[in-house]
This record gives C-alpha cells, sequence and structure tokens, in this order.
RNA sequence: GGCCGAGUGGCAGAGUGGCCAUGCAGCGGAUUGCAAAUCCGCGUACGUCGGUUCGAUUCCGGCCUCGGCCUCCA
C-alpha cells in the first residue's frame, strides 16, 4: 500500500513519493536548549519517531535530521539568571532533551545539528538573498523583503493583508515592509555574535533550518514537520528564504504539522504556565506508558492530556506485556508486523487505528492453541509493536519497572506468597486467602498460573 | 477582525452514506478451591436546527460551544 501523509501545505492527503528513495530526508524542527522540554515537545519526537520507524521499513536510507536552536533570547536571558555561560545552558538541556527522549522510545534522530555551528552557512545564504534583492540590509539589519517573494503565505494560508491587518507588534520603523522579517540582527557587546559583512551580530530564527537544511540534506528535502505553531511565521519564513535562495526550487514535498497537546482544554505552553516536563512524568510512569498515552490520539488531532491518560496506558501495556508474558517460552518466529497494522500507519500516521490492530493481534495470540501458531503470533505481535516504539522489553522488565514506581516491599511479598502457596498445597484455603488478602493490602495482585504464582502492583 | 481545527457511548479515541472500531471502566457467563489472568457476550454514541438522499454520525448550509494561529512557542 502507499504511503500518504496530509500536506499542510496542500490541505489534503497525498502520496509520498520521495525524490530519490535512495535517500529520504525529513527535517524536524526540535527545541530550543533553555529549559526542560515538557510532555508537549514531546509529542513532535514521538510523533516524527514513528514515522522515521515507518520510512525505514520502506526505503534502505532514511535521513532524519532534528535541530536544537542553540542562540536565543530565552537562552540568553537564563544563562544571565543563572550566571553561567551560555554553552553551559544548552549543553545541560540538550543532554536532558536527549535523555528525555530516549525515555520515551525515541530513536535518536541521524542528524541533530545545533544552529550556532552552521554561522557560516547562514551568512552565505543570506548573501545569496542579498545578491538575488530578496533582502536588503538597513542599520546593521538584514531583512527578507516579502513582497519579493510571489508565494509568500502559501503555506499558512494568510495573505498579506490579513497578517498586517491582524499584527499585533510593532513595525520597526526601518522595514521597508511590515511583514518583512530579520535574517541577521545586530548584537551587544554582552551577548553572543559573531563577525559578519553587517557587523557583529546574530541570525534571525528562521534562517537557521534554511541554513542546516541545506547544509545536511540538500537543496530539497522530502518531509518537513513540527509542532503546528510553527506554520506561521517560522515556516512559511523558511519556505520563503529557501525557495529564494535556490532559485525556486521545491524546498519541502511534504510538510507535516501536529497538532498540540492541551492541559484542561488549553494549550500547553511555557508562557500559560500549566506545563509538566518529561522529566518529573517520567519519575511516576515508564517512559513507554507516556509514549503510548501520546500516540492515542492521531497526530494532527489535539491530546488533552492528564494524570489519567497516562494511567490508561499503563493498563493497556499491562495488558499486552501480560498476553507476551504468557508467551515467554515460545520461540519468537520472525515476521512482519501484520498487515492491519502496517496498513493503518500508512494512511496519514493513524495510530489509534493501529494501536486497535495491536490490541487484534493480542487477542488472536490469546486464543491460539497450538505452540507454531503462538510462535508466528508473537513475531507478529513484537513487529507491529517496534512500528510504534513500544513492547520491546521484556515483559517482566516491565512489570518490575512498573513496580519500581511504587514502594513495594518484593522480599515481604515473595515471602507471603511462598506461604501462601503452602497453605494452599495443605488445601487449606482459609489461610490462602488470609494470606492474599494481607498481599492484596499491599497493593500486590497475584495471579496463580500453571507454572507458579505471579505477582504484579496494582494500580 | 482574518485564517484554521474540533464537538462520537462513563472516560480516552478511530472511522464510515446503510453492517464491528478499539482500549479502559462497568455488567453477565466460561474457567478457577476462591481469585487474578484469559476467553465469550452485553450496553438504543455520534453538539444543534434545517437540506440532499430510499437511507446521514458520515455530504451541504445555518446556529451554538470549545480550542489554535495571526507575537516567542512543539
Amino acid at each position: 500500500m502507499p504511503l500518504t501523509l496530509y500536506n499542510t501545505l496542500t490541505r489534503r492527503k497525498e502520496t509520498f513519493t520521495p525524490a530519490d528513495p535512495g535517500r529520504v530526508t525529513m527535517y524536524v524542527c526540535g527545541i530550543t536548549a533553555w529549559n526542560y522540554a515538557h510532555i508537549g515537545n514531546a509529542r513532535p519526537a514521538v510523533v516524527f519517531d514513528v514515522l522515521f520507524r515507518l520510512l525505514s521499513t520502506r526505503y534502505p536510507k532514511v535521513i532524519y535530521a532534528r535541530n536544537f536552536t542553540d542562540v536565543d533570547d530565552k537562552i540568553n536571558a537564563a544563562s544571565q539568571a543563572q550566571g553561567v555561560a551560555i554553552k553551559a545552558v544548552t549543553d545541560k538541556f540538550m543532554a536532558i532533551y536527549g535523555a528525555d527522549m530516549a525515555a520515551l522510545g525515541a530513536l535518536p534522530p541521524t542528524l541533530e545539528p545545533c544552529a550556532t555551528d552552521h554561522i557560516q552557512q547562514m551568512i552565505a545564504m543570506i548573501e545569496v538573498l542579498l545578491k538575488n534583492d530578496n533582502a536588503y540590509a538597513i542599520e546593521g539589519h538584514v531583512l527578507f523583503h516579502v513582497p519579493s517573494f510571489a508565494g509568500y503565505g502559501q503555506l499558512s494560508g494568510r495573505n498579506r493583508d490579513d497578517m498586517i491587518a491582524g499584527a499585533r507588534v510593532e513595525v520597526a520603523p526601518f522595514k521597508k515592509d511590515p511583514a518583512d522579517f530579520v535574517l541577521w540582527k545586530p548584537s551587544t557587546p554582552d551577548l553572543p555574535g559573531w563577525d559578519s559583512p553587517w557587523g557583529r551580530g546574530r541570525p534571525g530564527w528562521h534562517i537557521e533550518c534554511s541554513a542546516m537544511i541545506e547544509a545536511h540534506l540538500g537543496t530539497s528535502i522530502d518531509i518537513h514537520g513540527g509542532g503546528h505553531d510553527l506554520i506561521f511565521p517560522h515556516h512559511e519564513n523558511e519556505l520563503a528564504q529557501s525557495t529564494c535562495a535556490h532559485n525556486g526550487a521545491t524546498f519541502a514535498g511534504i510538510w507535516m504539522h501536529n497538532g498540540f497537546l492541551t492541559m484542561d482544554k488549553e494549550k500547553m505552553s511555557k508562557s500559560v504556565g500549566n506545563i509538566v516536563t518529561v522529566h518529573e512524568l517520567l519519575k511516576d510512569a515508564p517512559g513507554e506508558a507516556l509514549r503510548w498515552a501520546l500516540l492515542t490520539a492521531h497526530y494532527r488531532q489535539p491530546l488533552d492530556w492528564s494524570a489519567d491518560s497516562v494511567t490508561q496506558a499503563k493498563r493497556t501495556l499491562d495488558r499486552l506485556y501480560g498476553t507476551l508474558e504468557q508467551v515467554t517460552a515460545i520461540e519468537v518466529e520472525k515476521t512482519a508486523a501484520p498487515r492491519a497494522v502496517t496498513e493503518a500507519l500508512e494512511d496519514d500516521l493513524n495510530t489509534p487505528k493501529a494501536m486497535a490492530e495491536i490490541a487484534a493481534a493480542a487477542k488472536a495470540l490469546n486464543q491460539a492453541t497450538t505452540d507454531p501458531e503462538r510462535a508466528r503470533l508473537k513475531g507478529e505481535l513484537l513487529a507491529a509493536g517496534n512500528l510504534l516504539g513500544v513492547l520491546q522489553q521484556r515483559p517482566d522488565a516491565w512489570f518490575a519497572s512498573a513496580a519500581s514506581a511504587k514502594s513495594v516491599d518484593a522480599e515481604e511479598v515473595e515471602r507471603l506468597i511462598a506461604a501462601r502457596i503452602a497453605a494452599r498445597n495443605a488445601r487449606d484455603f482459609k489461610e490462602a486467602d488470609r494470606l492474599r488478602s494481607i498481599i492484596a493490602d499491599l497493593g500486590v495482585i497475584i495471579e496463580d498460573r500453571t507454572d507458579g504464582t505471579k505477582w504484579r502492583v496494582a494500580e
């Protein structure tokens, strides 16, 4: 089945056809490294990780780049407030972000370029834009001249007049056009800056992505992704710059944007203050449960985050790992994921549908009566899980990590279970039930199976 | 004001012009010493008012409600 993806630019689903099937390119806007990432920041990382996994099963080489913005006013402010070097701030939060995303099961991207390593490329691109009359230098600034690009506004679906009418920012007096945006701006001695033909300065926000894409992926890329709020102005401006710098070449084949995470229906945002960081969430829940919760809604839909969504995700995974635990002894047969799962993902990453099919695969495994059947179905379930980036742990490791989140005295539980087994063997069921009731009071559920008594921590 | 989304059963959340989403929770049954796990089964779900249609949750239009972007933002 062909892979179809929704293209923000055309506002419809399109068949994905890479320019070069031997080298598929994807660029996703990452984060500004100034603080802990919140769970909303994690949504694109997880969503595009699923796409990365899916593409990797279809194409021999997929280059996935996710950038870090490491020069920015918020970073400067954090550096001054904390009295530490800028690089100390960015290094710290890039490392934390990497660890957090890894905990969420996101594979490392092929490339993670930093803005400050590409200043020369940015300057070079700005010079091209100046030469092409798409930009002008004035008072130490270089500005992109929006009217010079006829296609401006296509991506976000707005025209210039609307934008000017709705503008909430004061227009700098030296702008030729109110919509013009900064490519380069002067810097002060106390702030980071680089020498340039226009004096010591620093780049505008949008140019870094254009320059890094050109440097690492090429003039045109197959997929450009990011959060919905980046459509305007960030991606609109990137599109304008890159297209103009490359004489009209198509910048990105497909533009993809994930919807927002909300808290009580309101956008999760640091400025609103209704955020919960991945770092904090990981203290109470396995990363895999957070990942599952992030994928329960289609990526373009809004997703309301709550403690309950995590609990529910965890329970669902408990069930799936429970199914896998039952077949621990069965040797896996190497197979592809069930077609239904793959097809769901090929339809614009319909992860909820894929999850429904994973549930069906687990049910089939539970229903299986012969070992060869179990071996095959186990293989299918694991392959399906791998596409979504879940179910790859050993079941006992999953249950152990879930248990460790609560403080349960494992030795005490084991001792009580042994006592209960002795009571059962003596057919003293009254005593056995009394012991189980004590165990239950510890928050532990036990299961008598043919291969012995297992226990796990209740919610 | 301009542009763009969304409103589905107790909760989460897909999808479709006529038949089943799925998961969690709940109820009944099988199984179990009792449980748990698993399996089987159950619940008159589609914001509202009109229109198109043999038939609409699904298409069209009005309305209501909520959210997003237009400024840094995943």
